[in-house]
DNA sequence: TTGTAAGCGTTATCAT
DNA sequence: ATGATAACGCTTACAA
């Protein structure tokens, strides 16, 4: 059986609260006493035993992680990210592969929860009532991953819009083209519209190229539709277009699609290049460009400001 | 604050005991009490408190995993398949990113021997002494993926060494190889040599092929020198040799290193295909051909044998 | 400086 | 069928 405090108090000649102080580094013993209290642990080899510090101090040093899937590089570098800040940290994670299943997801927040984690971490899943309720009953913080809500108010890491679709835009540049299009999201939207056209137009200014609203075309969302139905519609109105920022990437596949319907080679004739998710684009015929983002700095975010809120709690 | 059972005894008005007993169905109550119990904890919320439970059950329902890098394809697969039958049989995955650094590797065995979890998988390094001795020390089951030890008794899963270099050697065949050659690791080596030569024979065999020893160049090891020295010597024997199966990426590397003095172009003269590890595959140049191993039922074999091992313990 | 004792939220052993 | 109550291993007032 493992030692526990009561055996390191005999060894060294103490009460239990004495070898818990110089455990904690709280005021109150000698330099003697710390001596023997250490030498006692030392010839016991005693480590404590987090589960029962646990339970006094209410906090477990974990935090779990909520992944639609565990495979894929995607994943493998958020949790490089977050693994990584946790243990600086002196946290542990926990791993969760809810397959993007609700009644998996349900459930694994039911087992975190009982687990008592100090945070939560979700990624990339849309956040439903139920998700929301667990998470509320929680009262642990939680921090999103490449997604968000608008119906709660979670805090979320995503990355610098502006900065991506300027980097996107720079690609296309400096590949070599000089008419250079884009198929937005929604303008509208301030989380995600408004800075990649911002970015867009900068990165073309930057380079000297004119910029004219008439080479964004703009819809409601960002959809397969909106690009399968925009891209036409922006090739009809520039015909020397050669290549094609799309603010996300279903938007790219969907302009792929209308592409090869008018006879459009890509990337041969056209060049598209896409952002977001990598998922849709690794499966896309042909292999869409992406713009990497940077997963695993997402991941150390998320993780500090779990930790963070954590601090304000208390 | 959390209702504890506590609350929920109050509320159904009856002892903390029967509260109890209905959460784990233990015998001694009725189904009217049962129901009263149960409205409690439906009305408070109540979810149990899962660190108390492992303080007095002396189990936490989780297990620890180390890798040397959590990054990369490798890791996450084998975590998938970890994870996936962890939580089938009820338990939980903490992940340690050790940067095959020893002494944040010392540091996490702690960690986790300290949260008291209740099994140890340990990926692909080396089990030095230091660690084996903690590992000792825990008092938990060990198992290692994608290595062993010849010093410490620790079980470790692997895949089926006949069977990869069957289907490895199979594969150059298929390319339309007819002249064959094996750079063998040591052949006295029970847990890896003998049955990558078996399948490599039985391939060729099989496949209508002549099989002679002297394709086979045999050595003590399955080092980089390995593949450096005996490359030359193969090929001197055999200088129709078109594809060589390497027992190990170790000696695959070699083999290209000597190929690349003497002239010989990878892969245009020569094929060469690897074994083992994708770590040393993946940054080769030119990048090797390496069989694919089945991580992800490695990782679920894995935490199947530590589940077993912790019943037999109790 | 040090010890005693009351929790923390469970399970499990007694009684009743 | 049910209820006290003693663990489990620790932290933390409160005393001494």
């Amino acid at each position: 059986m493992n030692p526990t405090i009561q055996d390191v108090a005999k060894a060294a000649k103490v009460s239990i609260a004495t070898v818990s102080r110089v455990l904690n580094n709280q005021p109150g013993f000698s330099e003697k006493t710390k001596a023997r209290v250490l030498q006692a642990i030392e010839d016991l080899g005693y480590q404590p035993n987090a589960v029962a510090r646990g339970l006094v101090n209410r906090n477990t040093g974990t935090i779990g992680v909520l992944f639609p899937s565990v495979s894929g590089l995607l994943s493998a570098e958020i949790l490089f990210g977050i693994e990584a800040r946790a243990h600086e940290e002196g946290y542990s994670v926990i791993v969760c592969n809810t397959a993007a299943n609700p009644e998996k997801t349900l459930r694994y927040i039911q087992v975190l929860s009982e687990k008592r984690v100090d945070g939560l971490i979700f990624v990339s899943e849309e956040v439903t009532e139920d998700y929301y309720k667990a998470f509320e009953r929680m009262g642990v913080p939680v921090v999103l991953i490449l997604t968000q809500s608008y119906k709660y108010p979670l805090p979320y890491v995503k990355v610098d819009d502006a900065h991506a679709a300027y980097t996107a835009t720079r690609h296309l540049i400096e590949c070599g083209h000089e008419k250079v299009g884009m198929l937005s999201g929604n303008p509208e939207e301030l989380l995600a519209g408004v800075g990649r056209i911002e970015g867009f137009k900068r990165a073309l200014l930057e380079a000297g190229l004119s910029y004219s609203d008439s080479y964004v075309e703009t819809s409601t969302s960002f959809t397969f539709e909106d690009g399968l139905a925009n891209f036409p519609k922006l090739m009809n109105r520039h015909p020397d277009i050669t290549a094609i920022f799309a603010a996300s990437d279903e938007i790219a596949v969907g302009a792929v699609s209308a592409a090869y319907k008018l006879g459009i080679s890509i990337p041969n004739d056209v060049s598209i290049i896409g952002y977001d998710n990598l998922k849709l684009a690794e499966t896309s015929v042909p292999p869409l460009t992406t713009i990497s983002q940077p997963f695993q700095r997402m991941g150390d975010k998320a993780t500090e400001m779990v930790l963070e809120m954590k601090k304000i709690m208390m």
